[in-house]
RNA sequence: GCGCCUCUAGCUCAAUUUGGCAGAGCAUCGGACUCUUAAUCCGCAGGUUCGGGGUUCAAGUCCCCGGAGGCGCACCA
């Protein structure tokens, strides 16, 4: 048999404290001060500096940094502790003291290498900057730049708060497949896998929707989901192929309620992350106390165009008028799909918000049930902030019958060569004969959520490990 | 997919508008140092300047081709 060559690495390590936990307990300590209090930490040494029969280390843990003192007289293994390299894991015990500088420190008597960093990390005060290693060795950029970390825990906080706080008002938190035979529920192209045993395509899920509305359908009044979605798109600053969404079905309640509910969730999410609703993002301000402004599709196009286009404005119109901002439109565009693509091009980005925009054209948003003063629109709506789209919600389709001609319309148009267009989806089509009441229904990019409250520009920084290229063989 | 920009030591970056011996800080390695905070000081070592071709007496620098990445545009959340 082999040997170990790790036999010296302890299979565990008894902490008794934290790096944040000592400077909450003994943060009046007076300089030179040596307290009886034994204590040991782990983490890893970030900076060594060794000064002959003395020396120090900066230990940092997952919960901030603390100082390792020692001293040749009375440190165990005084010469390895000095050749400590940057990124080695260590444990060390001993007494609480603060130095002659007033820095609180563990008097080290004995220490245990925890695991050894082989490899080089980078600038020890830059850190990483090169994209190439930050994203592909994530862990390097992670250990490396204290502020990736930071982001990757509020992704962690405002996740689970955004649970915590949908528990609170009764929501049920479920479970739908990914594997979808038919991949609705949202205007985008899937990713395509195949089972063997079935021998079958099967699409990985672009939206959980219409599955969560099935669960309403079965008595779950109030559900969500938080998960992974897959779309075979372009990757941007914005865009992640996968990435996180929360969905929830609310019967009994309209579009309307969930504007209410879309304000509350994220002002409170700021208020707990930041302490406030007044956040900056990207060096401008954002207010999210609510109320948002509210405005209609119409409003907004006419404020930014100087033109009151409608979904009844001819089409002519309205293509002449995208051609003008640069855009070919389709030949299979409606007034409705005119009127939206207007929208983005010449009003979204300008939005700072937030905002909520509502009643959207029917034509663009097949699962959407029909505005009760408008049948030319639905009752949807968007909520904008600093010029991105953040969640999407309305007032659900209930009737099948305008469900299915919503469907062929859709399938009309794939087969026409639309692969974001939709399908008809007789499951769901049956699901709605057995009745799903009036239902509201929302859904937000998690990831962008997290990109404006940890004011980041870029998706990959909110994502542990993001989407990349794979790696070319010329490069290694 | 199209446009703009970037690539130099392990890391972070220099290398004059207008080509002239490829450098610094940190890290590594050797040494000094009993209160440091990116410790300091002395010393050693470290390079296919992304790859290939061209112009030139001379190319990191100029030109062409290719590669990798970033940003913007487009689709979406």
């Amino acid at each position: 048999m082999a040997e170990d060559p790790s036999s010296c690495i302890p299979y565990r390590y008894e902490r008794t404290t934290t790096a944040a936990l000592l400077h909450d307990q003994f943060s009046d300590l007076a300089a030179e001060e040596e307290t009886e209090v034994r204590h040991s930490v782990a983490g890893r040494a970030m900076l060594v500096r060794s000064q002959g029969k003395i020396a120090f280390v900066t230990l940092v843990d997952s919960s901030g940094q603390v100082q390792l003192f020692a001293r040749a007289a009375t440190t165990a293994k005084f010469k390895e502790f000095t050749r400590l390299s940057l990124g080695d894991w260590i444990g060390a015990n001993g007494k609480v003291v603060k130095t002659k500088r007033g820095e609180l420190s563990i008097l080290v008597e004995d220490w245990v290498m925890l695991a050894e960093a082989r490899l080089p990390f980078g600038d020890k005060w830059r850190g990483i900057t090169d994209v190439e290693i930050r994203y592909r060795q994530r862990e390097v950029d992670l250990w490396a730049n204290a502020r990736s970390r930071e982001i990757l825990q509020s992704r962690s906080t405002i996740i689970s708060e955004t649970r915590r706080m949908l528990e609170e008002e009764g929501f049920v938190e479920v479970e739908t497949p990914m594997l979808h035979p038919i991949a609705g529920g949202a205007l985008a192209r899937p990713f395509v896998t195949h089972h063997n045993a079935l021998d079958m395509d099967l699409y990985l899920r672009i939206a959980p929707e219409l599955y969560l509305k099935r669960l309403v359908v079965g008595g779950f009044e109030k559900v969500f989901e938080i998960g992974r979605v897959f779309r075979n798109e372009g990757i941007s600053p914005r865009h992640n192929p996968e990435f996180t969404i929360l969905e929830l079905y609310q019967a009994y309640a309209d579009y309307e309620d969930l504007m209410v509910s879309m304000e509350s969730l994220v002002s409170t999410l700021a208020r707990k992350l930041l302490g406030t609703t007044r956040i900056i993002y990207q060096g401008k301000e954002v207010d999210l106390e609510p109320p948002w402004r509210r405005a209609t599709l119409e409003e907004l196009v006419e404020e930014s165009t100087g033109c009151a286009f409608t979904v009844d404005t001819p089409v002519t119109v309205m293509t002449e008028f995208l051609r003008d901002l640069g855009t070919v439109p389709e030949s299979g565009w409606g007034s409705g799909k005119l009127l939206m693509e207007i929208y983005e091009k010449a009003c979204e980005a300008h939005l700072w918000g937030p905002v909520i925009v509502k009643d959207f054209p029917v034509e663009v948003s097949p699962l959407a049930r029909r505005h009760r003063d408008n049948q030319a629109l639905v009752e949807r709506f968007e909520v904008v902030i600093a010029g991105r789209e953040l969640a999407n919600a309305f007032s659900e389709l209930v009737d099948p019958d305008d469900q299915r001609s919503r469907f062929e319309m859709q399938a009309l148009r794939h087969a026409n060569g639309d692969e974001e267009a939709m399908t008809v989806d007789e499951d769901y089509i049956h699901a709605l004969e057995h009745g799903l009441p009036p239902t509201a229904g929302l859904g937000m990019g998690m990831d962008r959520l997290v990109m404006l409250l940890t004011d980041q520009p870029s998706i990959r920084d909110v994502i542990a490990f993001p989407t990349l290229r794979p790696q070319s063989r010329a490069t290694e």
